[in-house]
DNA sequence: CACCGTCAAGTCGCA
DNA sequence: TGCGACTTGACGGTG
């Protein structure tokens, strides 16, 4: 089970870092950037930190990480001016084997009718590609891109995708990897693209299911295996699943234990690092990398318990109860979050709510002023109607109070 | 300090 | 032809 990396994008929640620090165009100026580059350098190594420590090897950095990275009005030469930095990150990378990518957005699009947008993109990879060869890192850290507009013609739109992909640097064909996306292109458009540019095709499975193509599900794990060669590394894929109460295309909230369970029956036979694109981002990938260790240590349990136990609570106690049960006798961490994800499906409770909101103001009880608990039980008045604000009370109470254990749950998350 | 409009950017569907 | 949706967090101006 050793066979995988788990990764998330760009932005943690639960941790005060941030790597997206930026200006408006209209106030950019060389200190103003140079600022926020430090700022989002020293944060991007505090989250690869968080992140070994907590088992998690792969990781997309932000494209905000430099700001306007690629834009005409940054004439910049940031790779120098934060080349100690950036080699420091680089090394840190390399000597925890850790992998990381990059991922241009829906804006950047090589194939475009459009000339102007065509050399703002190639700037915008470029950009991208000068950033992962600052930090000095190897040809197995890639930067994934859509194809791009279908302009009503698909053959000419992936020829132009072609003339574009020739004007790339040396370097950047080295890093650029394909992925399907949920609209235009499928899997099958994006092997077939891949192979004529002798570059790796990722798989995106829940763009699959929206955009689907003839190829079985082995047809197409064994086609983009192919796409991969030594020098790409281990093959990448992305996994994310439908949040059910949104509309086509928008991320679930968590993994579901259940469906990743099923999804890596599906994928076992490859070496693959899979990029989790979900809403909780690390804790998922926290939880996906417990979900993979066949041997935790017993400890793990109880930590990942108490982070969920309040979200639970405050869905239906009888789970709750059902929860604390199983982590105290020989059940895996498997069933453990298959029982929390249960719970965190469950719709929203009045008394579950109020319940659960009161037992965590017992931390705060005592510290708390006459207006803070004032505040507090009116909110609790309309829990429906208030129930984002009295969390958020609740939240900023703990904080005050110092009351950590709360602090550092999923309670004020889930 | 809370709130909210706007943001650098491209395609596509629809009126 | 032009506009809203898509999608995203955060900047920065307002009250």
């Amino acid at each position: 089970m050793l066979n995988y990396k788990i990764g998330y994008a760009c932005s943690p929640i639960s941790l005060q870092y941030r790597t997206s620090r930026s200006t408006i165009l209209k106030n950019f100026t060389e200190e103003k950037f140079n600022e926020c580059v430090n700022e989002n350098l020293k944060d991007l190594k505090s989250i690869l930190d968080w992140n070994i420590k907590n088992n998690i090897y792969f990781f997309r950095i932000s494209s905000d990480i430099i700001p306007f990275g690629g834009h005409e009005v940054n004439n910049i030469k940031w790779w120098d001016t934060f080349k100690y930095e950036l080699e420091n990150i680089g090394n840190f990378i390399n000597e925890n084997d850790i992998r990381v990518s990059m991922h241009p957005g829906q804006y950047t699009v090589l194939n475009s009718t459009k000339e102007s947008v065509v050399t703002k993109s190639i700037l915008d990879l470029e950009y991208h590609c000068r950033f992962l060869d600052a930090l000095k890192v190897d040809y197995t850290n890639k930067i994934t891109l859509h194809l791009g507009g279908v302009y009503g013609d698909k053959p000419t739109a992936v020829k132009r995708f072609i003339s574009g992909f020739n004007r790339l640097s040396p370097s950047l064909k080295k890093r650029l990897v394909l992925e399907n996306d949920d609209k235009s292109y499928t899997i099958k458009d994006v092997i077939a693209l891949c192979k004529i540019l002798k570059i790796p095709a990722i798989f995106d499975n829940l763009h699959n299911k929206l955009n689907p193509c003839d190829l079985t599900l082995d047809e197409i794990l064994s086609e983009v295996a192919s796409t991969w060669t030594e020098n790409d590394g281990a093959i990448k894929m992305h996994y994310s699943e439908q949040d059910a109460n949104k509309k086509n295309g928008s991320h679930s909230k968590f993994v579901i234990t259940k469906n990743f369970i099923e999804y890596l029956g599906q994928i076992h036979h490859l070496k693959v690092d899979i990029m989790l694109e979900v809403k909780d981002k690390e804790l998922s990938a926290l939880k996906c990398v417990n979900i993979l260790n066949l041997h935790p240590s017993p400890s793990i349990k109880y930590s990942q318990w108490a982070k969920y136990k309040y979200s639970v609570m405050e869905k239906n106690y009888t789970n709750y109860k059902y929860c604390s049960k199983i982590v105290n006798s020989p059940n895996t961490m498997i069933n453990i979050y298959e029982a929390i994800d249960q719970a965190l499906l469950l719709p929203f409770s009045q008394g579950n709510f109020i319940n659960t909101a009161e037992h965590v103001y017992g931390y705060v009880k005592k510290y708390t002023t006459m207006k803070e608990k004032e505040i507090f039980f009116n909110l609790l008045e309309e829990p429906l109607l208030n129930k984002d604000k009295i969390k958020l009370v609740l939240q900023r109470l703990c904080k005050k109070y110092g009351q950590n254990y709360i602090n550092e749950s999923y309670y004020f998350i889930y």
